[in-house]
Order: C-alpha cells, then sequence, then structure tokens
DNA sequence: TCTTAGACTTACGGGCGTTAGCTTATGTCC
DNA sequence: GGACATAAGCTAACGCCCGTAAGTCTAAGA
C-alpha cells in the first residue's frame, strides 16, 4: 500500500504566539501515521514532517530528535488512554465489580482499536536507543502510572466490598491483573486474528482478579 | 555504544557442497546483533552481512530479502524456545503441578535472558511490512505452535491430576495461561526494571491454572 | 514601517536494499 | 599433476531516504 501524499493546501503559518499548535501538530501527524497501519519505522522525521504539511526542519523548533517526537506521542496517548479508562469507571454501574470490568474492557478495547499506538507505548521500541537521544530514564519512569492507579483503585473497591478475595498485596495483584490484561491486549494488538475463546478477557479478569 | 568490528581474520570460503552453512551463520550474526541490545532497526541486510563477516549481496544466495532474515531468526528462537521448555518439563519432579512450575517459569526466564529475541518473536514489528515482503501468512501461522502445545500438556495433566480447578476447555484456560505469562515475559524483555513483587510469576501461574 | 516569530530552501554526508558482473578457491577428470 | 567447470563469495554502483546544519524568506502585529 503506498500513500502518496498531495497536500494540496500549502498550510497556513500559525499567528504570532501560536507556534505552539505546531507541536501538537506534529504529534497527530505522528499517530496519524502510526493509524495507518504503518509501523514505528514509518514514523521517521521526514515523514512526520510532510504528513503535517512542513518542512523537515521545521520540527526542530518543537522537538530536540526524533526520539523525542516518539517520546510525546506515547504522553499524549497515555494520558488518552488514562481518560478512556476514567470515563469507563464513571460511566459504569456503581457496583465494584462492574466498574472493574468495565475499566479492563476499556484497556483491552483501546489495545484493538489502536493496535500500532498500544504497540508503541508499551512495545519499548524506543527505549534501547534512549542512550543517544534526548530521552531521559525519568521521562520514561512513572509514565503510566496514573492509569495504573484506576486498576488500583476499582481492584481495591472490589475487595473492600468483599466479591474479591484480596491478599495482603493489593498492589501486587493489581500488577498481576495489570500484566494478564497486558498479555492479552499486545497479542491483539500484534496479530491478526488471535486464537482462542471469545471470553478469553473476562476468564483472565476473574482468575486474576480473584473475583468470588 | 559504537560496536567497531574489526574482523581480522577475514572468514575462509566453505567447501564445495558447503555454502548452506552459511545460511546459518547469517542466522547467527542476526540473533548476534539482537543480543548487543540493539532493536531490530540495528537488524539491517548490511549489518548482518558486516557481523557475519561477509560482503552484502552474499546474503542474498540464501535469503530473498531482509525480512526473510528475521522469519528464520524467529523459526530459529521459536525452536530454542520449544527445546528449553520440553527440558525444563522432563527434567522436573514428575508431578504435575511441578512440571506446571518448571515449564512457565522456563519460559519466563527465555524472556528475561534473551529479551531482545522475545521481542522480536512476539512483538509483532515485522508482521505489518508483510505484504512487500517474500513472508507469506501461511510462514506466520503456526509458529509458536509447537511450544504451546506443551503448555496445553503440562496444564492437562493438572487438571487430570485434580489439582486444578479445569474447565470444559482446556484450550482455552491454556490461552488464558500463556496470555498472562506472555504479559509478563514481554514487560520483562521491555523493560529495564520490573515494578511488582518478585513472586507476581508465581502469582499469574497459580491465579490463570485455577490451582487448588 | 519595522521587528521578529514562524516558518522555508538548500545542501551535506551517510546508511540502506538491491542489481550486475567479476573473482577465486575447490573438487573432478583425463 | 595439470586443465577445467563451477560453487562460493566479492566489488562496484544505482537510487532512495534519512537526520541535521546553515542560511533565508515572509507575513503578522506593534
Amino acid at each position: 500500500m503506498v500513500t502518496l501524499v498531495t497536500n494540496t493546501e500549502p498550510r497556513r503559518r500559525n499567528r504570532r504566539g501560536e507556534g505552539g499548535k505546531l507541536r501538537d501538530e506534529i504529534i497527530a501527524a505522528a499517530v496519524a501515521l502510526l493509524d495507518e497501519g504503518g509501523d514505528e519505522r514509518a514514523v521517521t522525521l521526514r515523514s512526520v514532517a510532510r504528513k503535517a504539511g512542513i518542512a523537515a526542519p521545521s520540527i526542530y523548533a518543537h522537538f530536540a530528535d526524533q526520539p523525542s517526537i516518539m517520546l510525546a506521542v506515547v504522553r499524549r496517548e497515555m494520558d488518552a488512554l488514562t481518560a478512556t479508562l476514567r470515563e469507563a469507571g464513571d460511566n459504569a454501574e456503581p457496583d465494584a465489580r462492574a466498574r472493574l470490568f468495565a475499566v479492563c474492557n476499556a484497556y483491552l478495547d483501546f489495545a484493538e482499536l489502536h493496535p500500532q499506538r498500544y504497540r508503541i507505548m508499551f512495545g519499548g521500541l524506543w527505549t534501547p536507543s534512549v542512550e543517544d537521544t534526548s530521552i531521559t530514564d525519568a521521562d520514561l519512569d512513572s509514565l503510566g502510572a496514573e492509569a495504573f492507579g484506576l486498576l488500583v483503585d476499582v481492584l481495591g473497591a472490589c475487595v473492600e466490598e468483599g466479591i474479591a478475595h484480596g491478599s495482603d498485596d493489593l498492589f501486587g495483584d493489581a500488577v498481576a491483573l495489570w500484566l494478564g490484561l497486558h498479555g492479552l491486549a499486545h497479542q491483539r494488538a500484534v496479530v491478526r486474528k488471535m486464537p482462542g475463546p471469545a471470553d478469553v478477557g473476562d476468564r483472565l479478569i476473574k482468575a486474576l482478579a480473584h473475583l468470588k
């Protein structure tokens, strides 16, 4: 599939003081490239610039290098994921079990809906090359912390309401639950067709949350 | 880290009829590049050739293109993983529980010992670009089938021995168990330091195998 | 009108995959 | 033991895309 870019409209320059808008457009362009199904190799500095309708060097006003574009993409999508999970939890029936399933399924749906984004967020492709880039370890730590906190909350609520056999280590239980979700989410993001039963997600949640 | 290749010995040409040996050396060179910690972008046709001590075009005698080198790497490592799991199962105490843990932990250890290989095997990086390569869907299906079969066996043995609450769907249960293992294995392969309790692996196994 | 933010053009050097054609050992046969 | 056929691998070169540096233009707003 060859996607030829024909940006007819040459793009209007941003007004004074609004130069920062381009930063968001660059991130959006990178995400768009991912959504087109290409892997991360398709997201080069130049391809992002083409997609955004700007000249490649114009990116340097907003990002130090190509990996820091990726970091910004991950940050944006992590925030989007967090918002999605929070919304799912809030919109669910108020009982803890319903909220747990709502949040977990929202997580799985995110990966299925945006497989390439999910792979970038958790695939760790960009981490090894950190040494030569402007990205620091501090940038990477605490990236998914907020979303994970939501999972801890809903799982904790299940234990409190007595519908889950909680151990003395809520955090550890939540990590185990997340790892299971991540295994399925990642596999769905990577593979065309997952083998196995359709309700494997529910099975994972039930087993790992120790639901009674 | 810049690894300058200084192949003093210019490499002896293979004897007649042994030209196929180079094929294995190419695969080994690709794996070596992965083990050095670079991501898959470091495994180019030319870098593999350098590592193997040959000229880049010499690869074409054995592989149609660069992605098919990767496919060969995945095949080799899948076989290695299968052998590792089988050995772990055979060397364990004969009871089903011990064998289950031995196989599962061997799986997790493989990912921790060879993180880059694991990422290539299950990271799905090379799949999206399949369209333009010599790799077919048939190549991809049934890649981990043998290793997965081992997991089905040890889990089935647990159900038979009555130490696990088996459902009526052994295959589905095994998929769920594998997904949990994969989640942890992948995360260990991707991240420098996994947060969470040290025994999270055992917790996953116990919960997903429904051990009594 | 003039400053300057917000871009652009041009260009460099380098790595990549791949093609075309050449070299050189190796084993065979007289 | 020497000629020769050929397997095994090499050199050179192509066009492409990449990241990035240096310098330039231009429209917005005071």
